[in-house]
DNA sequence: TCCATTTCATAACGCTTATTGTATAATGTG
DNA sequence: CACATTATACAATAAGCGTTATGAAATGGA
């Protein structure tokens, strides 16, 4: 049929993916994005139609990838309060410091309301509805911690002592615990 | 001795402000700042040596202005946890829906740890000390508190339904002063 | 009134940006 | 082997960016 494309689709996202992470979508440039896929801009161009839709890709696929996976590794089904904590805790350790912050909360801030990703609602859905069921149905709990898990990745992202972090919560999931259903 | 100003600085950073409040930094165009406060770009280069300059000086404002006047107009010193209930509810009413977000939460997330203004540190530093000490001196539940209002406001920014994040956070305050000091 | 000094308005600069042509290479099918 | 089709590489384009130069306007002091 045609010429058969020569770039490996999974990590072509993982490196443009990189990119948005730790710039944002506005100070990425397409040259960024040449570099860190090694493909040239007039495939980009032919295969998402332009930066934003390399951009809406390399989304989606951190939320299939990243996010999905952070919550099967730390948090899966059944794993209740525990895994909650486990999985607020991992935040801590990601590589670079977690520099990078996460993508769906620097996108959220990136883009206001206006012109939203669609992954940004997706993202925070999906958490919500984990932490509901992972603490038993109380879904009004399950947005303080969306709340106080964006705001994690906020500090986290500007370097914040992660000492205090790590004491917060830690103490934050000791109390939730002890006062579980009372 | 030599040709006065003819603008009203305050008025300037105002607008600078607001500018830099609703598209970040790098998206704020110079042209974006003249048209919001009637300056031409020679005298804002004269003024503020370049955009960071006037952005710099417009963080500060922000500090100044909107950050301490919100303390202390909800939660002024003695106010307790009454007066931190108030100070998150009123995040939810702001004008135009908030979607500004707040200039701190915004520009930690644009600017990485790598050169993060100055104002970003200060202006984490004042809300960990005043919830710290309207909590009765209980600091990792300010961090705590710091975090959580760092999300709301991400997640105002995006647009995130406001009647579940008042009943959110009129149940945490709720808990919070039913259980403290047990 | 003339001068030194600083602000202001306008236009221009060089550079980077996202995007688009154009021509070439590589495939499966006839 | 052609052919249609799609991917790739490279060059070019127009627009927008931050910044700077130029010169006029406005002041207080000599």
């Amino acid at each position: 049929m045609a010429r058969p494309r020569s770039f490996d689709e999974d990590r072509l996202l993982t490196g443009a993916m990189h990119v948005f992470r730790r710039q944002g979508f506005a100070a990425s440039s397409v040259r960024d994005l040449e570099e860190a896929t090694g493909m040239t801009s007039g495939s980009l161009y032919n295969s998402y139609r332009d930066k934003r839709g390399l951009f809406e890709a390399a989304s989606a696929h951190y939320n299939r990838t990243v996010l999905a996976r952070r919550i099967a590794d730390h948090a899966p089904e059944g794993a209740g309060i525990a895994g909650l904590r486990r999985l607020f805790l991992s935040l801590l350790h990601e590589p670079d410091g977690g520099s990078s912050g996460c993508l769906i909360t620097n996108s959220a801030v990136e883009f206001g309301r206006k012109d939203q990703p669609g992954f940004v609602t997706e993202g925070f859905a999906v958490l919500r509805a984990c932490f509901a069921d992972r603490l038993g149905g109380n879904d009004t709990e399950a947005v303080a911690l969306l709340a106080l898990y964006q705001g994690i990745l906020v500090l986290i992202r500007a370097g914040y002592d992660k000492a205090a972090l790590e004491a917060m919560i830690t103490q934050h999931f000791e109390t939730l615990e002890k006062h579980h259903g009372c």
